[in-house]
DNA sequence: ACAATAAACTGACCGGCAGTCATTATGTGC
DNA sequence: GCACATAATGACTGCCGGTCAGTTTATTGT
C-alpha cells in the first residue's frame, strides 16, 4: 500500500512550496523583516501550520539558504562546464559569483545573512545543521578541484593548500561586496528599493572614485597571481 | 552665563555613559538580542529616556558602531607608531587587526554587523550617516597611508589605487573571520559563550584541516604579494 | 456506507520587545 | 518661593514569534 510513500511526498511537497513562497518574500524584504505570517498568507495556510513544517523561523530561514546555496552551486558548475582551459575555469568562478550578485540579490542576500546567536534558545536540529555544513562543503570543493586541476597541470603552485585558496576567494568576494554594501547603506539609508549592480557602482565611484566590478575584478588577481606559478603582472 | 554649556556638556556626557553602558551588554549578547530596556537598567535610566538621546535602536547601534570602529583605528595607529621600517608597518595592519578580533571579540562583531534595511521605517540622521562614513574613510585612509608610503619608497607599484588595497585587505579580513564564523555557528550552534580564537582554530582545524590565523596571514600575504613591486615567494 | 482513528490545519492567545506619551520630578532664573 | 523649562518616568500600544486546544479532512477497517 504506497499511501503512506504518497502521504510522504505530499508533506515534503508542501515543505517546498513553503520554502520557494518564503524565500519569494525574503529576497524582496529580507530575513528579518518577513514575518511568519506573511509567509503563512503567501502559501495560503496559517501561521500554525508552517510550525509543523518548520520548528521555528531559524529553520525555516537555514532551510532557504542551504536551497539558495545549492543553487549558486549549480549556477557556478554549469558555467564551469561550458569551458575548457584553465584560466577560464578559474576566471569563471568569480564571474559566476559576480553574475549570481546581479542576477538574484535577494538570494545573495540570503546566501550571506550570518544569523545572530541567542545562546538561550534551542539550537536547530543536528540533521539541518549537517546539511548546510555538507551543501557549504560541497560549494567549496567546487572551487578546490578547479584549483587542483590547476596544480595537476603545472599551473598552480602546490605548496599551497587548494581548499585554503577557495575559502580565500569566496570569502574575499563576500567581504568586498559587504562593504559596499555597507557604503552603499551609510550612503542611502533606507530610500534604496532593491540591491543592484549599476548603484553600487555609482557609490563605489562617488565615495571611492572606483569601479565596483574592477575592484573585485582587482582582488581576485591578487589571490589569483599568488598561486600561479608565473604570476601574470 | 555658563550653565547652557554645562547643560550641553551634561547632556554630551548622558549621551556617553548611555553608549559605553549599552556597549557593554551588546558586546556580551549581541546587538539583535540586547534590549533598550536591559541597557536602560544597566545605566540606570528607564527605557524612555534613553529615546530623549537615540531616536530608535538603530541610531544607537550605529552610534556605537562608530565608537567601536574609532576605537580600532585608534589601536592600529598605536602600532604603527611603534613601527619604523615599512614592511613591518605593512605587516602591522594585519596583525592589529586580528589582535582586536582575539581582545575584543564583542567590538569586533559590531564592526562586522551589517544592519538589514528596512524601508518602511524612517531613516536614520543624516548627520550619523556622515559621521559613520567619515569614521571609515579615516579608517581606510589610515591604510591607504601605509600603503603610499610603500610607493614612496618604490616598494609598492604604483599603477594600482592605495585605497583600493587598503579596501580589499579589510574586505578580504573580513570575509575570512566572516567564514570562519558561519563554520563555526553551523558546527555549534547555539551552544557556544563567546567568540574566542582558540575555538576559531580548533573548528577551522577539525572541519578544514588548517590554523585559522594561519589562512588569513596566507590571504594577506596574497594580497600584499600582488602589490609588492618583487613579490617575494 | 459509516464509524473510528489519525493526520493536517486553524486562529485565538501568550509573552516579549520597540517605541510612545501623558504625567511627574528636578533644576533654573527671577 | 514661584514660574518655567528641561529631564525622566513607566504604563501602554502594536507587532511578531511561537503555542495549543479545538476543528476539519483524509484513511482504514468492517
Amino acid at each position: 500500500m504506497g499511501t503512506a510513500e504518497r502521504k510522504q511526498r505530499e508533506k515534503e511537497l508542501r515543505k517546498k512550496q513553503i520554502l520557494k513562497a518564503a524565500e519569494k518574500i525574503i529576497t524582496r524584504k529580507g530575513m528579518l523583516s518577513t514575518t511568519m505570517e506573511e509567509i503563512a498568507e503567501s502559501c495560503e495556510l496559517s501561521k500554525g501550520t508552517i510550525y509543523l513544517y518548520f520548528k521555528n523561523k531559524e529553520e525555516l530561514n537555514l532551510s532557504i539558504l542551504i536551497m539558495v546555496l545549492e543553487n549558486f552551486t549549480r549556477i557556478m558548475e554549469k558555467n564551469l562546464k561550458k569551458l575548457n582551459t584553465f584560466e577560464e575555469r578559474l576566471r569563471s568562478i568569480g564571474e559566476s559569483y559576480l553574475e549570481f550578485y546581479k542576477n538574484y540579490p535577494g538570494d545573495f542576500k540570503i546566501m550571506n545573512h550570518n544569523p545572530e546567536q541567542h545562546p538561550e534558545i534551542e539550537h536547530s536540529s543536528r540533521e539541518l545543521e549537517r546539511d548546510l555544513l555538507a551543501t557549504s562543503s560541497k560549494l567549496w570543493g567546487v572551487v578546490e578541484n578547479v584549483i587542483r586541476e590547476g596544480m595537476d597541470l603545472g599551473l598552480i603552485r602546490k605548496d599551497i593548500d587548494p581548499l585554503e585558496i577557495g575559502i580565500s576567494l569566496w570569502a574575499s568576494s563576500n567581504g568586498m561586496i559587504q562593504i559596499m554594501e555597507h557604503i552603499r547603506s551609510d550612503a542611502q539609508r533606507g530610500v534604496h528599493e532593491k540591491s543592484n549592480i549599476e548603484e553600487m557602482d555609482e557609490y563605489s565611484r562617488r565615495f571611492m572614485g572606483m569601479d565596483f566590478e574592477q575592484m573585485l575584478r582587482n582582488l581576485w588577481a591578487a589571490v589569483n597571481n599568488s598561486i600561479l606559478v608565473k604570476p601574470a603582472y
